[in-house]
DNA sequence: TTCCTGTTAG
DNA sequence: CTAACAGGAA
């Protein structure tokens, strides 16, 4: 015999190949007769499973749970049932049967990764056929494209999102920082390890499945767990530490007035920010940047040049602009000190209060405000309240704007 | 390669 | 207060 060419001192798994070996068949059998079978997107109790569904589930799937995701999907399902039906949509319908889901980023990227796969479709007759092919398509990562080729196509495709690695870092009793990419490599690997080459999609969605009924964040129940016998975190009773993350920093609060223009038919001003960043491409009210604190530290305030600039959208410096050059003053809805600005938003790294400002304006101001915004050709839209609901599809932040009681524009 | 960013619900 | 994944900037 041979030596093997892997030194056994510094083996890849903590587990025994038995182990390795019998993680599939339990969380197999566990799937089969406890695992959900009835959502909306699944594929895998038939033969010709449909490409399109799963990409779709997929993507809307990223970052949102599946209660919020199935009346979007059946909605997106009813209105494109096809992604020819998809790519040949408008943007702003797309965007409005998006509206509320959030991260409007894989929308735009729904919408262009749907136009990609008609192109190859028309090419080669049929959707891509490899994880490769689908990591091509904008929106689908290297998760999304294992699953999409595992469970839409039935070929071999390992997943590993959030789900799966807070299953195998408590099983495999993983502890490092799982941003990190060493760590990362680390999981991608052992899930690897873990997928078996002939069922991977059946796989897939039982380790979802797992993650999101069985191995919890919190509370996991692990008296009901397949794997629970040899699960290193559960030996430690350790469940809770893991996956581990570095602490982060304190996030610094940002404070915007956000400006509800009306005009002399009760109409709204709307604004459609640009494709990149919060709210992207979608329809939004103007906001004014009026400063950025941590604690009680003022990181930056409207005063200056190049944070006026780099804190509002060229249509919001037009708006803002006017409403110094005509001296119009803009009412707050409520006692307008920055602290009780009723609307917080959370993002990933900053607090965002949103203080509701109303003015009305005269047929005349309102007309050349139009016209100053049509010079730079920014998309603007004159709408109520409930038309611009009904028709443009708005982000929550703005649903709750509207919802101001003080503010009676509905 | 690594870092930074987006939104909502639980 | 925390989690989720892809893309673009640095």
């Amino acid at each position: 015999m041979t030596q093997p060419t892997v030194n056994l001192n510094t083996k890849l798994f903590n587990h025994t190949e038995t182990e390795l070996n019998d993680f599939a068949p339990r969380i197999l059998n566990w799937f089969d007769s406890h695992g959900r079978h009835d959502l909306p997107w699944q594929q895998h109790k038939t033969d010709t499973p449909n490409p399109y569904i799963v990409w779709l589930s997929e993507v809307m799937l990223q970052q949102t749970q599946v209660t919020t995701v199935i009346p979007y999907f059946q909605r997106f399902m009813s209105s494109f049932p096809s992604v020819q039906d998809l790519a040949n949509a408008d943007w702003d319908m797309v965007a409005e049967h998006w509206a509320g889901l959030g991260y409007y980023a894989r929308a735009r990227n729904l919408h262009k990764g749907a136009k990609q796969l008609v192109e190859i479709i028309n090419e080669t007759g049929d959707f891509p056929q490899t994880v490769e092919g689908w990591e091509a398509i904008s929106g689908v990562g290297q998760s999304t494209a294992g699953a999409i080729v595992a469970m839409g196509l039935h070929g071999y495709g390992v997943i590993c999102d959030g789900n799966v690695k807070r299953v195998i870092t408590r099983w495999a009793g993983i502890d490092g920082d799982i941003t990190k990419s060493a760590t990362n490599k680390q999981l991608w690997a052992l899930a690897e390890r873990l997928t078996p080459i002939e069922d991977s999609g059946h796989f897939a969605q039982a380790m979802m499945d797992m993650g999101a009924t069985l191995c919890t964040r919190r509370n996991p129940n692990c008296e009901a767990c397949p794997i629970s016998k040899d699960c290193v975190a559960h030996a430690q009773g350790r469940e809770m530490d893991y996956p581990f993350k570095a602490k982060k920093k304190p996030k610094p609060s940002k404070f915007s007035n956000a400006l509800v223009l009306l005009n002399s038919k009760n109409e709204i001003l709307w604004l459609q920010r640009p494709d990149s960043g919060i709210w992207g491409g979608l329809w939004v009210l103007p906001l004014q940047f009026e400063k950025k604190i941590l604690g009680k530290k003022v990181l930056s305030t409207s005063e200056e040049d190049s944070v006026f600039e780099s804190e509002n959208t060229l249509a919001e410096q037009i708006v803002d602009k006017w409403i110094n050059d005509n001296e119009l003053q803009a009412l707050s809805v409520n006692d307008g000190l920055l602290e009780s600005a009723p609307i917080k938003h959370t993002l990933t790294h900053f607090h965002w209060y949103l203080q509701p400002q109303k003015l009305v304006l005269e047929d005349q101001q309102s007309q050349q405000i139009t016209e100053l915004l049509k010079q730079t050709e920014i998309s603007l839209a004159w709408l109520s309240a409930n038309e611009a609901k009904q028709t443009l599809g708005l982000p929550k932040a703005m649903l709750k704007v509207l919802e101001t009681p003080e503010l009676c524009v509905i």
